[in-house]
DNA sequence: AAAGCGCGCAACCGCCTCCCA
DNA sequence: ATGGGAGGCGGTTGCGCGCTT
């Protein structure tokens, strides 16, 4: 006897979601808001499981999502939350506007894995990596130790006892002590910590680099400052108003947002209007079970990329 | 030009946790 | 206290695309 299904899988839809599909579940969040996702595809009248509705929601269709690559900044971030949290996605995205816990894990598995590893560093401890075995000493001189293989040493880090501020949600106790003592079940003793000068904090530019320790400024804040800081800036961030889609259009399009792509821009901008003015249509020509057109997965991805706005504004 | 290959990412699967009756 | 429903979460899969041969 297993458990049941979240839903009853006959007859409902699976894969890429179409772009009829997506308009569907939009206006129906937009209008009704998140309720029960059981019921959320029978009222919007989508063939799909609920969970997958979620899914696609959080994951792609929010509209406070920041799409794109990972800065750097938010690169180093996700692996400084990985080292204190382990593979808990969600809390590490929860401390990355605009991210998602699917995102992150896909750029840590993609991305942050290799680099981690090419720079000597085990992605699961956040430890160096072991040396490889030297070779058998039967003729050390003649056989010398391959260059490209061999990982970087660094330093292990034995960080003192700090103060750490996560951007966390209010019901959350936002500051947390760390003494090499367990935190959220998490055993310290395991997993190093981040160092003083590598907290880092939320600004709007995602180029800002974290406090380095040659900052000697930097040292005559407290820790707890500096995590101060990281909440409010957060928070100014969030209680920022929406701009409006003209606004938006204006700051990212005449800032060369889009790229240096004229035509792409130009067949963006022709399909945002579409968009914008409901004349979004799947052409049911090509094939009546089309999959996702590929301009608007891209709009969403885009349009979100930088600030979010007030999406009710797109529809 | 075409086939093969590897990578990145969206989506799925199934277990876990929480909440409520 | 407990059992079931619903949402959340992390691991995995599979497809599409770009690069290489």
């Amino acid at each position: 006897m297993g458990r049941q299904p979240c839903c009853d899988k006959v007859g409902l839809k699976q894969g890429p979601w179409t772009a009829d599909e997506d308009k569907k579940l939009i206006n129906f969040i937009l209008t009704n808001g998140q309720c029960c996702w059981r019921a959320v595809p029978k009222l919007a009248g989508l063939l799909r499981c609920g969970k997958s509705c979620r899914l696609r929601w959080t994951n792609y269709l929010r509209p406070d999502l920041k799409r794109g690559l990972l800065s750097e900044y938010e690169e180093k971030m996700v692996i400084d939350l990985h080292a204190q949290l382990g593979n808990r996605w969600s809390k590490i995205a929860s401390n990355l506007p605009g991210r998602t816990d699917n995102e992150i894990k896909n750029h840590w598995n993609t991305h942050i894995k290799k680099k981690l590893k090419k720079m000597g560093i085990d992605p699961l401890t956040h430890k160096p990596l072991p040396l490889p075995t030297p070779p058998a000493p039967t003729d050390q001189q003649s056989s010398p130790q391959p260059v490209d293989e061999a990982p970087q040493m660094v330093e292990t880090v034995f960080p003192e006892p700090m103060i750490i501020e996560l951007a966390k949600d209010e019901h959350e106790v936002n500051k947390r002590i760390v003494e090499g003592s367990q935190v959220d079940e998490f055993c310290m003793d395991e997993i190093p910590l981040i160092e003083p000068h590598e907290i880092l904090l939320f600004t709007e530019s995602n180029n800002l680099p974290p406090l380095s320790s040659s900052s000697s400024s930097s040292s005559t804040s407290s820790n707890h400052d500096i995590s101060a800081c990281n909440q409010n800036v957060v928070h100014d961030e969030l209680d920022q108003p929406l701009p409006s889609i003209d606004q938006w259009c204006s700051n990212n399009f005449d800032a060369g947002f889009l790229g240096n792509d004229a035509a792409a821009d130009d067949e963006f901008l022709t399909n945002l209007n579409m968009l914008i003015n409901d004349e979004f249509e799947i052409d049911t020509t090509i094939e009546s079970d089309a999959t996702f057109a590929p301009d608007l997965t891209h709009y969403s991805k885009m349009l979100m990329n930088d600030d979010a706005w007030e999406f009710e504004q797109l529809l």
